[in-house]
DNA sequence: TAACATTGTGGGTAATAGTGGGTAATTATC
DNA sequence: GATAATTACCCACTATTACCCACAATGTTA
C-alpha cells in the first residue's frame, strides 16, 4: 500500500477499554512511517479533544516551531506551556493500542465510546457528544476558505 | 489509448453488492494514471452524493492545501476537520471494485442500484432517485453560469 | 462463426482487525 | 524491603475484510 506517509483521514468509532487502552485504526497505523518507532505524542487539543502527532511530526514541526516563539512574550510562554505540559510520548502495544493518560481522558470527557478522526498530519480523539456539539462552519466561512483549495 | 489521464466522463449504472463493494467502470479504471496506485479518495460531496478523487488529485489539490492552514485558528481547524473527517482512501480490489463506507452509503442514500458519473477531475456516485431530482436544475441557473465558460 | 478476452457480479475462505482478559514485570507507597 | 498499584506483554475470541476463484454476458479477433 502506498498511502502518503504520516497522513490521516477518515472517522472511526472505537472503544476505550477498562485499562485505558485505545486501539488506533489499522489504516492510521499503516500510514505511520517506520522512523516513528510506532510512537505518537498525545496532548491537549485546542478544541476539547486529544490530539496525537506522529513522533517525528511532533519533533520536526511542533517542537521546532515552539522553539522559535520568543519566550519574552507572556502569551507565547503560556501557549508553549499549554502544549508541552500535557504532552506524552506513547508507543503502540502488540495489538496496536495506546494508553491515554488520566488527565487527557478527563479533559476530553472520554468515556468508553470514542471517535477517532484523521486531520491530515495528526489524529484527534473525541467523545461522540463533544464532536457532535462542535458547530459546523457557516456556508460563508466555508466558501471563503475553499477559495484556497480547488475542490 | 488516447484518453486524457485522470479525466472522467460519462454516466454508468452499477450495483453495490451485499458486501458493500462497488465496481468502477473499466473506462475510469484505465484512465487512472499509474501513480495513483489504483486508489481513490472517497468523501462526502457538496450535493447528496459520494465523490471520488484519484489519490494524487486529492493529495495535490486538497491535502497539500490543508497542510498550509495554521491550526491555531479555530476556523481553520473546523474547515480541515470538515473535509478530512469523511475522506477515506480506498484501493481497487482484484476485480476493480472499491469499498464504500457505511457512513457514505447512508449519506448518499445508496442502495443496490447506483449511478456513477464522470465529472472531469473526479467521479460522483449517486442514488438514481437523488440524481433525477438534482437534474431538474432550472435553465435560469445555467444561464447565470454561461458567462464563465464557453460551450 | 468459432475461439478468445474482457467486464460486471457473486461467493468461499484465509488473513486481519478490534476487543477482552490473564499474568509477569515494573513502579510506587508505606 | 515488603506490599500494593500500575503498566507491559501475551494469548484468545469474534467479526470484518481482503484475496482468490468462478461464471455469465458481452465484445473482439482470427
Amino acid at each position: 500500500m502506498t498511502i502518503t506517509e504520516n497522513t490521516f483521514t477518515g472517522e472511526f468509532s472505537y472503544t476505550l477499554d477498562a485499562k485505558g487502552r485505545l486501539n488506533i485504526p489499522s489504516k492510521f497505523r499503516s500510514a505511520l512511517s517506520p522512523d516513528n518507532d510506532k510512537s505518537f505524542v498525545i496532548t491537549k487539543g485546542m478544541d476539547p479533544c486529544v490530539v496525537a502527532y506522529p513522533l517525528v511530526e511532533w519533533q520536526q514541526r511542533v517542537e521546532s516551531g515552539l522553539r522559535e516563539l520568543s519566550a519574552t512574550s507572556q502569551l507565547n510562554r503560556l501557549f508553549v506551556r499549554s502544549l508541552t505540559r500535557f504532552a506524552t510520548t506513547v508507543k503502540l502495544d502488540g495489538q496496536g493500542r495506546i494508553q491515554i493518560t488520566q488527565f487527557l481522558k478527563e479533559y476530553a470527557s472520554l468515556d468508553r465510546d470514542v471517535r477517532i478522526i484523521g486531520v491530515v498530519n495528526k489524529i484527534e480523539i473525541w467523545s461522540p457528544d463533544d464532536l457532535q456539539r462542535m458547530q459546523d462552519l457557516s456556508q460563508d466561512d466555508f466558501d471563503d476558505l475553499s477559495d484556497k483549495i480547488i475542490l
